[in-house]
DNA sequence: TGTACATCAGTGAACGCGCGTTCACTGATGTAC
DNA sequence: TGTACATCAGTGAACGCGCGTTCACTGATGTAC
């Protein structure tokens, strides 16, 4: 009862490294072999959200859950490393469409801020791995992943941040003199949040909402009387 | 002139994986075998220093750094796991002498928290591979390193942060009302600057002390008239 | 004083493993004539 | 309409590598008699 059927599509099996289950999928028609860059991108997020460590997503166990053998997938990039850029480069994508998606129905400043905010802090909460590789290649000298993925993607995500705080400023909600050294703050802080509520889930972290209320407002200069939007 | 001499005791080559370099290093004398275990940790911190990733530190690289055969290493250490356990504590056991270290000559509140404070910036900047390692075990639920290296170091270093605040708080300097929350806050926003800082090394970043002023003293609750000693 | 012995601080070869990558190939499917 | 052929979407075996760990061992050194 606890077979595995080899004519799944979708793997059966949670494991990447668990060979007992193997996945028979498919091929794709004529035309559309392209279709296969998609899965293994997508199983490649997979194995990251699933161990947490980017060491882990290997050629051979992307491969195993995809379905197919190790060598396909160097029809559609030319080694590891172009692949792992591509699964960074797709959650900047991913995390900027949220961020855009989240500030658009809203005109009031403050307000703006305060969804952008909460929209990142969500991101970084839901999927902390992508998150956390996002921003932090590595980290050393001589590592692989020194320069992995897209630091233009990160600059996007900044500048809306920026020009947040900015039109605060601009509307004498905030009395930030200098947005951009105030949105690092912001930052900053956001990220050290995300980053060790994922490293240290055991310690009392306050939820996302208050994070906003405590920090993110005073850092970008936005005082308790103006926090909310004229009602008129 | 670029050969290897066999008789250095210290690795000439910097590269833990280049073999050509073979390190002699005398035995131990009789009774003094435990002195390898304290070799064994420093060459470990250096590769993770070197790397900037917690999986080049290897057995076999540690074994090479140190001039010795790996099986050795499992006379101190009986497995790879229980050895970087020790390289985190020791991190952290630094961390928190340096803490103490900064903060013992001073005795007025808002001067301990900026000095505490700094410290701890510049143990971060100065030890980045370290300091990352030690407030991220891995973060995956399945990673090897998710429960590596000790909590209870960290808590211990959290409150001397939380005792600082509370200290400016009771002398009137600081209008915290909530001395943990407010801790919290100021330790994600030291965090989040030094894990960004070391891993984008590109962005223009203020200085550490700029942090201090702009981030530490704003979450802490101090207000600026209130941010140095009054002189008497 | 000499010698047998126990202990200590290691070594060297080997094991099985998973990895990235290369290479020659296969077999279904669409297309040109 | 039939058929030869080109193309596409992959496969399977093999390579050399570094890894953690096990195992039987070695050779210097201190100690008991």
């Amino acid at each position: 009862m606890n077979g595995c059927k080899v004519t799944s599509v979708i793997p059966s099996s949670s494991d990447p490294n668990d060979p007992s289950c193997i996945v028979v999928r498919p091929r794709n028609p004529r035309g559309e072999g392209g279709k296969l860059r998609g899965d293994i991108l997508a199983a490649a997020t997979e194995i990251l959200e699933t161990t947490g460590s980017l060491d882990s997503v290997t050629l051979r166990a992307v491969a195993r859950r995809v379905g197919i053998s190790a060598p396909s997938i160097y029809a559609h990039f030319p080694d590891r490393e172009t692949m792992l850029v591509a699964v960074i480069d797709d959650a900047f994508a991913e995390l900027i469409d949220t961020l855009n998606e989240a500030i658009a129905p809203v005109s009031d400043p403050v307000e703006r801020l305060r969804v952008g905010c909460r929209a990142y802090l969500r991101f970084a909460q839901q999927r902390p791995q992508p998150y956390r590789v996002m921003f932090m290649r590595g980290g050393g000298p001589d590592t692989d992943t020194a320069d992995l993925g897209g630091p233009d993607l990160g600059a996007e995500a900044f500048a809306i941040l920026v020009d947040s705080i900015k039109d605060c400023a601009d509307s004498g909600r905030s009395s930030s003199v200098d947005p951009f050294a105030d949105a690092t703050a912001v930052w900053v802080a956001m990220h050290g949040y995300s980053i060790l509520h994922t490293g240290l889930p055991g310690f009392p972290w306050p939820p996302a909402d208050d994070v906003f209320d405590r920090i993110v407002l005073r850092l970008a200069g936005v005082p308790a009387d103006l926090d909310t939007p004229v009602e008129s």
